[in-house]
DNA sequence: TTTGAAACCTATGAGCA
DNA sequence: TGCTCATAGGTTTCAAA
């Protein structure tokens, strides 16, 4: 694991909070200079400990407003790489969790509407070859990095 | 809605693919100015649609290497605000999701090993008055933005 | 709504404690 | 590791179209 100290939690935590934060700003609520910050967060990079920074985005007010959660059952003969590399090639699913126990697999979605989401869940039961499925309907999220506040 | 336009959804891919791109990277790669980049961005912003920006991390380079999707269920009195409410209070707690049907909440949280899972879960069941719980153990996941590239 | 230019910050790399 | 300094590059604002 990598030697990671106060000071990089106390970096990451700012830069979770706000991924567009100037080193400069860091470098004083840390209390170093930029460039000790900035050599921190290439080293942070260097060990994959940050993986890259992103936008957060509403869908809801992109018309993207249904968001679920699809179990999915395999045959006990499918392969994990399997499960995972038919679940991402539907361009609506956000992420795939493969499980130990039942269900086999988690599947995060986003879609238009419940037409759109009936349409998704039925590519998802025909790209493997899926026992199972069980879809939860999300009413409200809240996340801790303000990702996705959809229904707030 | 917003008028969102095919602009600003280039904008927004750009955005969602590397977070600290710069306005001068993407005014080139969007076929205009550095200045009418950023009002766009500075809109979207303005408008919702974007809610901030973030930092990517790999928890399991820091320690973190049990991911978990816990699913709870509420006597029907139980409002949907307190469910919240309760669940975001365990700092190990990523995200929330309120369903409709059953279960009546999915949680994502994310520890440090079996054992603290184990006492999440258990503080999870007493905070609330959950009447039952059940718990998915994540093996691997992916994530479309590549965010919490667990297990890869 | 866009552009281009000016003023101001920030990022980055080198050299050194 | 950390710091400072120099410069290249990015951000932000504003007037003009």
């Amino acid at each position: 694991m990598a030697e990671v100290d106060d000071i990089d939690h106390h970096v990451l935590r700012l830069l979770r909070e706000d991924g567009r934060r100037t080193f400069s700003e860091m470098a004083e609520l840390v209390g170093l200079s930029v460039a000790a910050v900035k050599r921190r967060v290439d080293r942070l990079r260097e060990l994959g400990v940050i993986t890259g920074f992103s936008v957060q985005i509403d869908y809801s007010k992109l018309g993207w407003g249904i968001e679920a959660f699809t179990e999915l059952r395999y045959p006990g003969t499918t392969p994990v790489a399997e499960i995972v590399r038919t679940a991402t090639e539907v361009p609506e699913v956000q992420a795939v969790f493969t499980i130990a126990g039942d269900p086999d697999a988690l599947i995060h979605v986003r879609v238009r509407d419940l037409g759109h989401l009936q349409q998704v869940i039925d590519r998802l039961r025909r790209a493997g070859n899926v026992t199972g499925t069980k879809t939860l309907l999300v009413l409200g999220s809240w996340t801790r990095d303000g990702m996705s506040p959809h229904a707030r």
